[in-house]
DNA sequence: TTGCTCCTCACGTCACGTGAGGTGGC
DNA sequence: TTGCTCCTCACGTCACGTGAGGTGGC
């Protein structure tokens, strides 16, 4: 088989036969020597899958090689054992980055659909969401936002809280939000692994443009609202940011959801 | 943060920063102006994390950066989507890879056990084993081995047939092994996926040395072990490679292993 | 002669890593 | 003064991709 065939044939490209030709990881079968083609048969395919594979999960081929040159049914079995310790790392990770990729996903379909229907404030019934919550944080003047943040973090990084997932504010009640938005009494983490439960249930659900942290009238909006129809809302209130820096330029047009429970 | 404490905290070099600050990607909060220092806050490490996530399933910077610069809650939902199939493909990638390792590494184990043990024939309970079916190989001389081995190689990449797997020979019965080693009645593939099974129960094992399709006086040992034992082996005989070029450097011994059903 | 595949060399590229040499605050 | 962190070049590297210019068989 001549390059090209072989390289449809294996999946492998042209230029990347020829590189591994030259560093003398895998080499064509024969070589015509009037032409200097090079020519594979087609129980190359085997070796050439194995490295493949081997290439696939990021073994650096100098190390392919090395084996290669020097191979033994005890070397090989030790390098698969790698490789498959390897596998199963990169398997958690993408299971992993799959749930961060798909929360976000779930939060802007929310953020737009809720710009559409005008970002009222409403009650609507919310499924179970799991999250890791944050340490208490240490009451403070409203400026040290970045500060409490900055904590949180610290101590995510120690707690091994993920911090790749959306990040939220936890406040103990409404009071406590209209008192200190800037800087709730938890912060928290979407993360389903984290042991905590936000109960699925009747929710007031409201939403607000703006900076984090920064509610504009939310609150006078919120406390007319619950005084309109009469509402006793119970229990935490929850911020996140359905649209934040990840989708949207302008700081001031974030935007956050804010919800805390209604009782049966 | 300064650039070190950042990069701990997120998980990111700070190489990998001072780079991606270089091509616009993603810059610190703000610089000292008297030093020149890059300096972080710690919001930063929602955008970073995004940027992490989508790099991570092979996102081409560039391809980042121009959704950075211009971004909005739709294009980044498409973004998301783009993201997810490809996280599902490079999913359903590892799982293959898994499974060819996985399988790999039980037939060098087995080579190994079968080594250590002196390589006779016995007889033995084997699992069911799951595998795919080539076409029948036309008969022909016993020089054509590449020949057969080529148009099986076709047809798999027609019939969607992994080749990544280990690729085995199925003789109709010994006879047919008999005749022509070289060339047997079809070849096959150890993949679970392959819609044919091989069924558990009592088999004759044998272990050979030598290279693809060349196994020594091994018919005459097979004979002359079911002669002594009165046994009446049936059905097709399976040959596989336990240690071959993946493996062992000397193509003379590799080692096949070979399989035919007893009655219970 | 035209097309086609192959070759070799040289250079480009992507996403960094690695020193070398220098600055600034405790 | 000594350590420490940071800086900016410049160059290296890994695994190729991309032409440019040329060859060989139908």
């Amino acid at each position: 088989m001549a390059i090209k065939e072989f390289a449809k044939f294996s999946g492998v490209s042209p230029t990347t036969l020829r590189y591994w030709d030259e560093i003398g990881l895998f080499s064509p079968g024969y070589r015509d020597t009037s032409n200097n083609y090079r020519y594979y048969t087609p129980d190359q395919i085997i070796a050439l899958d194995f490295i493949k594979v081997l290439s696939q999960v990021g073994t650096p081929l100098k190390t392919i090689k090395d084996m290669a040159n020097d191979r033994s049914p005890e070397t090989t079995l030790g390098l698969i054992n790698q490789q498959e310790r390897r596998l199963d790392r990169k398997m958690r990770e993408l299971v992993e980055t799959h749930s961060i990729i798909h929360t976000r996903r779930e939060l802007i379909s929310q953020g737009l659909l809720a710009e559409e229907k005008g970002l009222g404030i409403t009650t609507m019934e919310l499924g179970e969401t799991l999250f890791a919550l944050g340490p208490r944080n240490q009451p403070r003047d409203s400026g040290s936002f970045y500060e409490s943040f900055a904590e949180f973090c610290d101590h995510a990084n120690h707690a091994q809280i993920n911090l790749n997932l959306p990040i939220g504010g936890r406040y103990d009640n409404i009071g406590s939000f209209t008192e200190t938005p800037l800087v709730p009494d938890h912060y928290y983490v979407l993360d389903s692994a984290g042991g905590q439960k936000r109960p699925a249930g009747r929710y007031l659900v409201g939403w607000q443009r703006g900076y984090y942290g920064d509610f504009g009238n939310f609150p006078e909006r919120l406390a007319k609202y619950i005084k309109e129809y009469e509402l006793s809302p119970t229990g935490p209130l929850y911020v996140i940011y359905a649209l934040d820096e990840t989708c949207i330029n302008d700081p001031k047009n974030y935007l956050a959801q804010i919800c805390v429970r209604l009782p049966d």
